[in-house]
RNA sequence: GGCCCCAUCGUCUAGAGGCCCAGGACACCGGGUUUUCAACCCGGCGACAGGGGUUCGAAUCCCCUUGGGGCUACCA
């Protein structure tokens, strides 16, 4: 039985490249019917954010990858968050000092980075200097009550060559000499990274250990230590990162970068009312823009609506406020360094589970193409059976807090029906608003008023629509088809010289559901309310 | 700087020595359809990073160069 494991740090939410990572070792276990494990790595207080890891889980729900053992459902091997599994790691350090395979270290941070800066002005590689004699426990005593931080190195004694057995790159060897001693106890008390992952892996009985090429360097530190403690070597497979247009690792860091420039590039922003918008102070809004400092998310995100401007999405939150689908990101991931080598692209989860194979996960980086993933989703859109997709859709309008909420379940379906071959949820929002919106709403777009209404004779059209419609004994799409037609026949013009006025006046926009159903969702009372508003705001009478 | 990983169209990739003057998808360009935006249909552009080997034969194997990425923390 295989067991694979999910490992985030909840320093924010979950972002593209951890949710690879997560499908990665969500389809290993799937496919090959063994336990995914989710396992909180909190043991960085500095760092922790308390929400984070409610956060992550309910993204990972949110994109369907469901695990067997967790902080939230407990397991065999529990508990399941680092923090909380601190005595554990006690004993197994105790052993290490024990067995003089590790030692105390009593050097503070300032030391340590004078050291690192020395080898880095000498060009040397910076080796920690392990003591001839190690400290004993009375020095452990002495050196706290001068306050001294305590903190434990791992002694690297081995001189053979250290092997990975890689599943996706194969062998790779690495020089113990290259390798210091290294921390495996911080001076507060918690493991590092190093200490905890390979313990808790051990002890979880994790066999395949799927992360990305960013931890392939640890990985001899990790064996070390896995032999030192008479831990078995599960299986690595070290995946390729996920970059960023913007060349480098996809980071979280490119919102804030991107509000940055779009501020920017904006002239006369209001720097009071801009940090008003995000909730933060001026100073700290002048301190981000320096480059000084970041505000949290959520800051980001008010800001960068308030401006109107789109940043890229990186967290799987983002996408999800984007409109696009779970199933969309799933499959889009998972093509993001695999592929089931028989051509196929667009694939359900239950596809991708069936197809996975270690064997043809791709070495090379790939980059995060957006275009590509729109295309994913307008497939998927169509693809997803309509209850899914109403489902998805209710949930997207109660995230952006969308008027659209206010539909039933009959005219919801409708509305996802009319906008087949949408590209995301957003944009059926956007096309179907204009019908939840009160009347004096309607925002005219000056580059369609101009064009459609103010150009030729669209006004005059757009009357002639309204006294047609006005003698309507019912409106329903069929009769206003008739009704628009006739009229287009009779003016001898196409039809959308008769249609593109009252879909400025019924929308505000050129861009919206077909004109006949949209008139219909409108009701005849309000439908001719917008006409008489457009032609009152944009008749000649205007002058006169 | 040191260590490690990687390298096929703009992007994601197929390709495990002859099936490849390299296939698909997205993007792009042209055309069609059309009440808008999409969607849809047809067509087109477009890549084996460079140089050496090995071999009868190399995108595929080896070496070097170049380029990209990662790591180099009391962060994970």
């Amino acid at each position: 039985m295989i067991v694979t494991r999910f490992a985030p740090s909840p320093t924010g939410y979950l972002h593209v490249g951890g949710a690879r990572t997560a499908l990665f070792n969500w389809l290993l276990a799937r496919r090959l019917g063994g336990r995914f494990l989710l396992r909180i790595e909190d043991t960085d207080v500095k760092r922790n954010t308390p929400t984070a890891a409610a956060q992550v889980m309910a993204d990972l729900r949110w994109l369907g990858l469901d695990w067997d053992e967790g902080p939230d459902i407990g397991g065999p091997s529990g508990p399941y968050s680092q923090s909380e599994r601190r005595p554990i790691y006690d004993r197994y350090i105790r052993r290490l000092l024990d067995e003089k395979k590790a030692y105390y270290c009593f050097d503070t941070s300032e030391e340590l980075g004078a050291l690192r800066d020395e080898a880095q002005t000498e060009k040397r590689h910076n080796l920690y200097q392990r003591p001839s004699q190690f400290p004993t426990e009375a020095d452990v005593q002495k050196a706290r009550a001068e306050g001294r931080p305590v903190t434990v190195r791992f002694a690297v004694t081995q001189t053979e060559p250290i092997v990975v057995e890689d599943e996706i790159r194969g062998q790779v060897t690495f020089n113990p000499a290259d390798i210091g001693d290294f921390i495996i106890l911080k001076s507060d008390g918690f493991p590092t990274y190093h200490f905890a992952v390979v313990v808790d892996d051990e002890l979880m009985g994790v066999t395949h250990i799927l992360r990305g090429q960013e931890h392939l360097m640890n990985t001899p530190n990790h064996q070390l230590l896995q032999k030192a403690l008479g831990f078995r070597i599960p299986k690595y497979a070290h995946m390729s990162v996920t970059v960023s247009d913007s060349g480098g690792k996809l980071s979280k860091r490119e919102r804030p970068k991107a509000l940055r420039t779009a501020v920017e590039a904006k002239v006369g922003v209001d720097h009071a009312v801009l940090a008003k918008a995000g909730g933060i102070s001026v100073e700290e809004l002048d301190s981000f823009l320096r480059g000084d400092s970041a505000p949290d998310m959520p800051a980001i995100d008010a800001m960068a609506e308030f401006l109107g401007v789109h940043l890229p999405e990186i967290n799987v939150v983002d996408f999800f406020r984007s409109g696009y689908l779970p199933e969309t990101m799933v499959n889009f991931l998972a093509l993001l360094g695999w592929n089931p080598g028989d051509g196929r692209e667009i694939m359900t989860r239950q596809e991708l589970i069936e197809a996975f194979d270690l064997l043809r996960v791709t070495k090379a980086n790939s980059l995060f193409d957006r275009n590509k993933l729109l295309a994913f989703n307008t497939e998927h859109i169509k693809r997803t059976p309509a209850e899914t997709l109403a489902g998805h859709f209710r949930a997207y309008l109660k995230a952006v807090d969308s008027p659209v909420a206010g539909a039933d379940d009959a005219l919801l379906a409708r509305i996802i029906r009319l906008n087949e071959g949408a590209r995301t949820l957003e944009q059926i929002e956007q096309k179907s608003r204009f019908a939840f919106i009160p009347n004096e709403a309607v925002c005219y777009d000056p580059e369609s008023v101009r064009k459609v209404l103010l150009k030729g004779d669209g006004l005059a059209i757009l009357r002639a629509v309204g006294q047609g419609l006005a003698a309507l004994k019912e409106l329903t799409p069929e009769t206003v088809e008739t009704l628009l037609r006739g009229l287009a026949e009779e003016k001898q013009v196409g039809l959308g010289k008769v249609a593109q006025p009252l879909r400025v006046a019924l929308c505000g926009n050129t861009v919206s559901l077909p004109i006949f159903d949209a008139a219909q969702m409108l009701g005849l009372n309000n439908t001719l309310k917008r006409i008489e508003r457009t032609l009152k705001e944009f008749g000649p009478s205007r002058g006169s």
